[in-house]
DNA sequence: CTCATGTAATTGACACGTCAATTATGTATG
DNA sequence: CATACATAATTGACGTGTCAATTACATGAG
């Protein structure tokens, strides 16, 4: 046994840079497609499709912020904007006087509804064709492993 | 055979989001070490790597937008940035009258030195050491196959 | 030579993300 | 109840990214 290497070999490093260098394409050109045909940014579509799944199409803000996993004065100011464009509202929320509930707008639900199929078919062609059952399948199970290990 | 589907089903779906998600969340750590060691963003540092390996340490700007593969605007706005701060120099080119070289300032190497290992480091611990070597090979697999899909 | 067209790089406007500070309200404790 | 501390959400400042427009120069056809 070698003791271990504290940087990595150029091979890891090129892996490194193929896996976050695709990734980050993939995003953009998926995010081009979604602003495309919809209109709507990554971020949007994820707090659309939080309020489309909530109770009563309202969440409050803190638990949309866990929900999505996004830090709170992110989702402050990405509701600022959305609410300007109508997409959703805002509320005084009824038992804690600090709390602010978020809305689905009517035009937001019309927009998300136009919205999700054709970003599920982006990612169907863009993502799952351009991979094997197995290489699928390799792929969530490294997401686990890098996941599982940043936790820590 | 069944025909082609054309929407995901919820299992694929599920590994496009963690897959999007890990590599999302990744970067965001990798980058706030990055910060917090270096003072750098990842931009600061693949502009800082393009030019300590470049001929005479200076690149035309053209030339290292390809090499890092930005978009044109995104480095005029990012050097102007890098050059406030006295990490970069800008030059007018001699052959053509249009364009500019961009120059490795003394400040620039120094701080890009003192960033390397460190940033190495973190790739090693958050990413390397992860993943076993079969999940090594088969995230650049992955990669690859994604990367040679999405030019089509 | 000159005019049309292409290329190098920058700029402005605006969306997005992070950090630190702020405002307002809840809650526990003496 | 009063004070201290915690929590909900927003705000401001600033770095980052994209798109469309702009400036300045190069170059080839006539």
């Amino acid at each position: 046994m070698t003791r271990k290497r504290s940087l990595p070999t150029a091979d890891e490093l090129r892996v490194w840079r193929e896996y976050i260098e695709t990734a980050e394409a993939l995003r953009a050109v998926i995010s081009a497609r979604l602003q495309s045909d919809s209109a709507l940014s990554p971020g949007d579509y994820a707090v659309l499709l939080a309020l489309s799944e909530a109770e009563g199409h309202r969440m409050r803000s803190s638990d949309l912020a866990a929900h999505i996993n996004w830090e709170r004065s992110r989702l402050s100011h990405h509701l600022g904007r959305m609410e300007r464009r109508g997409l959703i509202g805002r509320e005084d929320c009824v038992t804690d006087s600090r709390g602010a509930e978020v809305v689905l707008a009517a035009a937001g639900a019309e927009v998300f509804r136009g919205a999700t199929v054709p970003h599920l078919r982006a990612v169907r062609e863009l993502f799952v064709d351009a991979l094997t059952a197995e290489q699928l399948d390799a792929a969530g199970q490294v997401a686990a492993a890098l996941r599982a290990h940043v936790r820590s």
